[in-house]
RNA sequence: GGAAGGGUGGCUGAGUGGUUUAAAGCACCUGACUCGAAAUCAGACGUAGGCGCAAGCCUACCGGGGGUUCGAAUCCCCCCCCUUCCGCCA
């Protein structure tokens, strides 16, 4: 959410920036401060009113205190008129204030200074590259052939349980998938201090709104109910990722400058419904209904929250290294970025089966945008309440992690050999079929 | 799912319709005393919104929402959460 009082005070910039993102939202500006300006106006009238409301009762009070019954009874008939005119007021105001967050909830942050402008992905300029794209003596199998080969997914049988979209892991298939869980939280806690947290996967709307999910993207979510009670419905949600329950860990609490920053790392599914976007890249492990992920958070003072930002980015990218996987950074434009990012860098692993790179992270600087959502605060050495940067970071995502790692170290032979830093977990070196 | 008891500032905790401007204590902060500290004394000590150049003034907030009333922490209704017990259950 953005700081209304910025909005007041420096409109045509807002504007600006919010034109930027090249989504229509500076459209809004003008309306959402035309109702602020009357909700302003009313409060400021009611205020008044129930200034000279609470003086009269307690006069009131007073005189039933020196047994002035009748005076009193007076003055009650007269205040009665004041309290009418305050409730009609109070609903006033709440009707402009409602209309107003309706657009203002809706408004995505503002992109930082440091973002290249452009329309699409097609403007992200790469930031770097490590390492590349390996040379094969063979024509490189993708993924799924492999997974069949070495028996590692079995997606006809995933389908039949859940529908397209949803993935049954086999034998090496899952025990790799539960290797890499092992090894990012293990790099991230071990190497990167971050601290271990474990989420509900099942969420309140709250957590979905202050990450900025709803109520924009209400219909990307899988809602729950309890049974066939239809009116849990719309309270609960499976998690489309471990951000929204662990940015919200202090959601509505007052830290301490001293407590920053405060470095999370949470395992979790991701549920994501994916509405309108069915037979879209559905072959395979690209697009899924449910993919694990790891996922880094940090809560820090705006001070350092851009070198956080770059820290974080750096600790997702060791993930990759340690694989031995080929990957680029990209920096997202202004057109491209998320709702409630400022800045946004990906991290694209190449996949050699298909040829492309594909997404596995995405490390973002949210700002005070979701703090100000959620009601997070810190305060300062001097004693001032202020919002901190939330940022997060895919520490990486698995699906897409497992067919980069398949795929670029597949054999001739049609194995897959396993990078050094896996094999303790999996107690082997190499997957053979079978 | 059932029963009972709770939810008041950072913490403990008083407060059953009217100087409550939420008592008191603890913690924290500032000042005094001291070479310094402790103890003691004095003061300050919540969150947000609005108005104002400013000093400051006003409004709201006692788990959340609604109601009664001139006036609600206090009375009424609905909901949420916590504790204990019972039932069910991995």
């Amino acid at each position: 959410m953005l700081d209304i009082k910025l909005i007041r005070e420096q409109p045509d910039t807002v504007r600006q920036r919010l034109a930027s993102r090249r989504a229509g939202d500076e459209a809004k500006v003008d309306e959402l401060l035309t109702l602020d300006e009357q909700r302003r106006k009313l409060l400021g009238e009611v205020e008044i009113l129930k200034s000279q409301r609470n003086r009269v009762s307690k006069e009131i009070g007073a005189l039933m205190g020196q047994k002035k019954l009748a005076e009193a009874e007076a003055k009650k008939a007269e205040t009665r008129q004041i309290g009418d005119r305050i409730a009609d007021l109070d609903k006033a105001v709440a009707t402009a204030e409602q209309a107003r967050d309706q657009i203002l909830i809706r408004l995505p942050n503002l992109p930082h200074p440091t973002v290249p402008p452009g329309a699409s992905s097609a403007d992200n300029p790469v930031v770097r590259t490590w390492g590349s794209q390996p040379a094969f003596g063979f024509k490189p199998k993708s993924h799924v052939e492999l997974c069949e080969h070495l028996r590692l997914v079995d997606f006809a049988r995933g389908a039949k349980l859940s529908g397209s979209g949803f993935l049954l892991y086999t034998g090496w298939g899952a025990r790799l998938e539960r290797a890499l869980i092992q090894l990012l939280l293990d790099v991230h806690v071990r190497e990167h201090g971050y601290t271990e947290v474990s989420p509900p996967f099942i969420i309140g709307r709250d957590c979905m709104f202050g990450v900025g999910q709803f109520p924009k993207f209400e219909d990307q979510a899988y809602a729950v109910q309890e049974g066939q009670d239809g009116s849990t419905l719309g309270k609960l949600y499976l998690l489309p990722t471990a951000e929204a329950p662990v940015a919200n860990i202090h959601r509505e609490e007052i830290l301490k400058e001293s407590q920053l920053p405060i470095n999370y790392v949470a395992y979790s599914p991701c549920f994501r419904a994916e509405a309108g976007a069915a037979g879209v890249g559905t072959r395979g492990m690209i697009r899924v209904h449910q993919f694990d992920k790891v996922e880094l958070i940090k809560i820090a003072t705006p001070e350092t929250g851009y070198a956080e930002h770059e820290q974080m980015l750096a600790h997702a990218e060791k993930v990759l290294q340690l694989l031995g996987l080929h990957y680029r950074v990209v920096l997202l434009c202004t057109g491209d970025m998320g709702f409630a990012s400022a800045k946004t860098y990906d991290i694209e692993v190449w996949a050699p089966g298909q040829g492309q790179y594909l997404e596995v992270s995405s490390v973002s600087n949210c700002e005070d945008f979701q703090a100000r959502r959620m009601n997070l605060r810190y305060k300062t050495e001097t004693g001032e309440n202020r919002f901190p940067h939330l940022l997060n970071g895919s520490g990486t995502a698995l699906a897409r992690l497992f067919v980069a790692l398949v795929e670029t170290h597949q054999q001739a032979d049609g194995s897959v050999s396993l990078p050094e830093r896996l094999q303790p977990y999996l107690h082997a070196d190499r997957i053979l079929p079978g």
